[in-house]
DNA sequence: AGCAGGCTGAAACGTATGTTTCAAACAAGT
DNA sequence: ACTTGTTTGAAACATACGTTTCAGCCTGCT
């Protein structure tokens, strides 16, 4: 039996419409009828819509996340070179060229979606993002965290999501972002560009020193650790 | 005839689960149900379920807003006295807690309208909002470019926009990322002390020199201006 | 050619939603 | 106390959704 086309087709549709509308907000009907197929073919293929949303995520995270593991395996061989935070900035930007070619699609779309699996409130999607790619995540906290080791591990867990979030924020909104910038300013950034000039803005906020914000921080009554070992930071 | 208590149960209890849960996932009956009133009076007072979300964007919004631009017209009136961009942020949070005992409601509820305000755009949301608190925020604008001189104006748009997005997102899925953060850590990080925690790596990424970035924006093909000194880029 | 099984198409099902209806209850002015 | 306009309560309505069903199609195998 040849390998059904339908199954891509309504991965491809699916995908878009979320990072377009959300996951409440699009339904079965307009996501087969966009992919151009019959709408049973989603509970026949994936069994349920909530199955559909975490077939898309696999299909990007999957790949996503080999290509990272290889590159710390690499970048781990050698111990004794420490990297930098610019350099772990840097290597999530380039799994995400190197992944973005496979469907075709945009990589503001994968962002997009990323961001959404935190917003929106589906709990099994969030759940299920943890069980199968937490792993990952948490060995690229550990090396964040030693490339910045005067922060402490809850404060360095806020920033890591901070980060995100800026990500998540501006590639989902880019394609909006970008005509405006190109109206004010008369250049095109391209998406690239952006995810580039995002590096040196994250990594700044990333390990801004408390000389800044000791002030803050005695006033949000967070006590600073003293210098410590690494703390394994779970998601 | 009595001012109805009605409209402001409805308006409570569609806070509350729109924070929680979203307005697509939120029904009209929840609410009424939650609020104690009867399913028609949403329509009754509000006309529709879009309006509803609206007038509770406006509840906490229009105060905010009257807040923030009064705090201004204050900062202003001694044009000498440059504001700089951690006053500007802590602006923000200071006009945050003071309309926040409003209703007695939490700040989470407030921050994280906030965030959803963004993130879960809905057209007519965006629309309605950029109406009618757009000059706010274009005012408010202005005055971080003045406290950040030094970067190109092409450049402060995209940071500004990385700073909105590490905002919205942290604050849209702060209820996760607080209960992860108790996980791992065992400490409860108060959404005032987020809020004050992301002000430093805000302000530092909004003002993070080309000196560490000159790699990665040669690679974007973006004009370098002329070489500057450093900035303390602290570690 | 004939068969079996994976897949599709069209329709239906059950449920939940936003909205509307309309009679009853209520408050206020005279 | 009566009337008038406003607000509520309970039910119905129309629509959209996710899911299921099942007859027919196509494909690959013997």
């Amino acid at each position: 039996m040849a390998q059904s086309e339908t199954v891509e087709r309504i991965l491809d549709a699916a995908e878009q419409l979320f990072a377009e509308k959300g996951f409440a907000e699009t339904s079965l009907r307009l996501i087969t009828s966009k992919a151009g197929v019959n709408l049973a073919a989603v509970n026949y293929h994936f069994g349920s819509k909530k199955a559909l949303i975490q077939a898309v995520f696999s299909r990007f995270l999957g790949p996503f996340c080999s290509s990272l593991e290889r590159e710390l395996d690499r970048r781990q061989a050698r111990p004794e070179v420490k990297i930098s935070l610019e350099e772990l900035l840097e290597l999530l930007v380039e799994q995400a060229l190197i992944v973005k070619p496979r469907s075709g699609n945009d990589l503001s779309i994968f962002m997009r979606l990323l961001g959404l699996a935190f917003s929106q409130s589906q709990g099994h999607l969030r759940k299920y993002l943890d069980e199968v790619y937490g792993k990952v995540f948490r060995r690229y906290m550990l090396l964040v965290h030693e490339a910045a080791p005067r922060i402490p591990p809850l404060e360095l867990f806020w920033r890591v999501h901070f980060m995100l979030g800026a990500a998540a924020f501006s590639m989902s909104g880019i394609k909006a972002l970008r005509a405006m910038a190109e109206n004010d300013f008369g250049v095109n950034t391209s998406i690239e560009q952006v995810m580039r000039l995002m590096v040196p803005f994250l990594a700044a906020g990333m390990r801004s020193d408390s000389g800044v914000t000791d002030e803050a921080l005695a006033k949000a009554q967070l006590k600073l650790r003293p210098k410590n070992q690494a703390v394994p930071a779970k998601v």
